[in-house]
RNA sequence: GCCCCUGUAGUUCAAUGGAUAGAACAUCGGACUUCUAAGCCGGUUAUGUAGGUUCGAUUCCUGCCAGGGGCACCA
């Protein structure tokens, strides 16, 4: 890689006028005019020396031209002393070729081969709606899933589901109630989701406002997990499968496969298990009946593992559930994803984690996303029954999608397809765009407009590219980079791919991918309007549609790190 | 009360300690006999506050102000 070679050669450079232990970056201006590579160590070491900036960089910059680098075109310094580097357009048509001949490889890297990482996400519960938080565990972790197999690891998807708890009670206790409405087995699952959801509605709504209830649905809480009553377990039976076979639907339409799928039912009796060796070892306590873990000595707080009825609550679950997923493989790491709202809860389970297996814990992470507020700032809550649904979402994107591709020449099949696939990615988009871990504010009109900063907006310009190469078959007009054009903003921003994925990867920051997507649409949507590409474009035709062809494939790759298809029509 | 997170343009968001803080929406104004106008070109507007560290701070540290989340048997 280049920009390893430039930096190796600052830094012996620097090690040679006296320098210990140098180290240089190579930074990407945000400035084109300043050159593809930038680099800042004349401002940081020039105190070394007590001379000006500009001095030290003109020493450093005078070494580096006398052992130029072929692919160099010139080094300039500007500003306090920065040392810019212009790349020569060998490099550029070197680099575009590489973008063609690697195609769906290209922008890989190697930073993590040979790692094997399970990543956790979604984790929708049984007899809940799959609502639209669920939607933002999965567009993140499915993109941290894919940066970090692009890295060159091997990634295992898990899913990690409450069959059992409270919640399940709840909705249990309200199928009993409203068992008049409960829909006949041969009804379509839309029907059976929306019973379910209405039933779990009413029993939270009971567990709260009447104390006879609670009681009630407390009570079933342990007959459930105990599965001591036949009746009560055909009404689970149901639920849950109804429940999971719903959630397939989904996990196919956003693009997800998971390799396991683990169950609180499974968690909760190794979790207790390894509560209850805890609690021998004096590191839990017993308080007030129950099984806690005092995190104030760790500058953290209490919390209750088993509760005083000796079930296991979700921290005691989560311990088994963490020692599982290392039972079933040696990983090098393991990623969590939930809402922020969590935050300080994982911090205490990590640390009970810590003392039953040191090293599962320091390799497990949590990463989190934000909430999702509607456009008055307030959360959007399930218990109340005001969700907005993932599958309602989705729909309701997806008519606005058919609706605008109507005019467009497409069959059925294919409308139906592109629809699903700019819908999606009109979602994950307004996930990705931000920062994970920082709150959405969920606009319906802004998040489902398809104009400016959209997921709709690269899906389009790679539509475009797509319909050029077309065009181009068409007239027999054959990519060739013989004869470059003077380079330009596509080919600088094309070359920065694999740098931007690897910044990406090392902060979980998908946000940067978007970013970058955006701005490569920007500049060939640019530069399709200003350059004729086939028609009047004489010679320089085959470079331009090499070009294109290039572009179409950065944004494909890029897309595909997003979760997101590349319809080559729409 | 204690702990954690966040304050950037009218709004929603970007920005590995670096150069002129970058987009989009909104708004105003342009271009089109051409390969997809979900597009292109141009105008206007921002780092909560007071200090500190640094050659350099939106970024790191401290105080204050404002918003959000968490803190015992939900997940």
């Amino acid at each position: 890689m280049l920009k390893k070679e430039l930096e190796k050669q600052i830094e012996n450079i620097l090690r040679d006028i006296g320098v210990e232990s140098p180290r240089a970056e190579l930074d990407t201006p945000a400035e084109m005019s300043h050159g593809e590579y930038s680099c800042n160590v004349a401002l940081a070491y020039a105190k070394v020396f007590g001379i000006k900036p500009a001095d030290l960089a003109q020493k450093i910059v005078d070494a580096l031209l006398a052992k130029k680098h072929p692919h160099v075109e010139s080094i300039e310094i500007a500003g306090a002393g920065f040392i810019n580097f212009h790349l020569s357009s060998e490099f550029f048509v070197k680099t575009l070729e590489k973008i063609i001949s690697e195609k769906d490889l290209y922008g890989k890297n190697d930073l993590r081969a040979g790692e094997k990482v399970i990543v956790e996400y979604t984790d929708p519960n049984p007899f809940k709606q799959f609502h639209i938080g669920h939607l933002m565990s999965n567009a993140v972790g499915e993109t941290i899933s894919r940066l970090i197999e692009f890295s060159g690891a091997k990634i295992k998807r898990a899913n990690y589901q409450g069959d059992v708890g409270l919640h399940v009670a709840k909705a249990i206790w309200g199928m009993q109630e409203l068992s008049g409405a409960m829909p006949y087995t041969k009804e379509d699952t839309l029907k059976k989701i929306e019973f379910l959801g209405g039933a779990y509605v009413h029993g939270s709504n009971a567990y709260t406002e009447d104390e006879s209830a609670k009681k009630e649905i407390d009570a079933l809480n342990k007959v459930i997990f105990e599965k001591s009553d036949d009746k009560i377990n055909g009404l689970y039976d149901w639920g849950r499968k109804v429940s999971l076979e719903h959630f397939e639907d989904i996990y196919a339409k956003l693009g997800t496969k998971f390799d396991y799928y683990f169950f609180e039912s499974e968690t909760a009796p190794l979790g207790m298990f390894i509560a209850e060796e805890l609690l021998a070892k004096g590191i839990f306590e017993k308080s007030e009946g129950a099984v806690v873990f005092k995190g104030e000595q760790y500058g953290l707080h209490t919390r209750v593992f088993v509760n005083s009825a000796g079930l296991p609550t979700y921290e005691t679950k989560d311990l088994g559930l963490n020692k599982m997923k290392f039972d079933r493989e040696d990983f090098d790491l393991s990623i969590i994803i939930t809402a922020n709202e969590q935050n300080e809860y994982f911090k205490v389970m990590l640390k009970a984690l810590e003392f039953v297996d040191a090293s599962i814990a320091n390799k497990t992470r949590h990463i989190s996303h934000g909430m999702l507020l509607s456009a008055d700032g307030k959360k959007m809550s399930s218990r109340k029954g005001d969700v907005i649904t993932g599958e309602s979402l989705i729909v309701d994107v997806e008519k606005m999608v058919y609706e605008k591709i109507a005019d467009r020449g497409l069959s059925d099949t294919e409308r139906e397809v592109i629809m699903s696939q700019v819908a999606v990615g009109a979602i994950k988009y307004s996930i990705l765009r931000q920062s994970p871990g920082r709150d959405i504010i969920f606009d319906f009109k802004k998040s489902l407009s398809f104009e400016g900063d959209s997921g709709p907006y690269l899906q389009y310009a790679h539509a475009r590219a797509c319909s050029v190469l077309r065009k181009a078959k068409e007239v027999e007009i054959v990519a060739d980079l013989k004869k470059a054009d003077s380079t330009g903003a596509l080919e600088k921003m094309l070359i920065q791919f694999p740098n931007v994925v690897v910044r990406a990867e090392k902060d979980f920051a998908p946000q940067l991918v978007v970013t970058y997507l955006t701005e490569l649409a920007g500049s060939f949507n640019a530069y399709y309007a200003n350059t004729p590409i086939i028609i009047d474009a004489g010679d320089s035709a085959p470079y331009r549609v090499a070009l294109t062809s290039a572009f179409a494939i950065v944004m494909k790759n890029g897309l595909w790190l997003l979760g997101m298809q590349a319809p080559e029509r729409m």
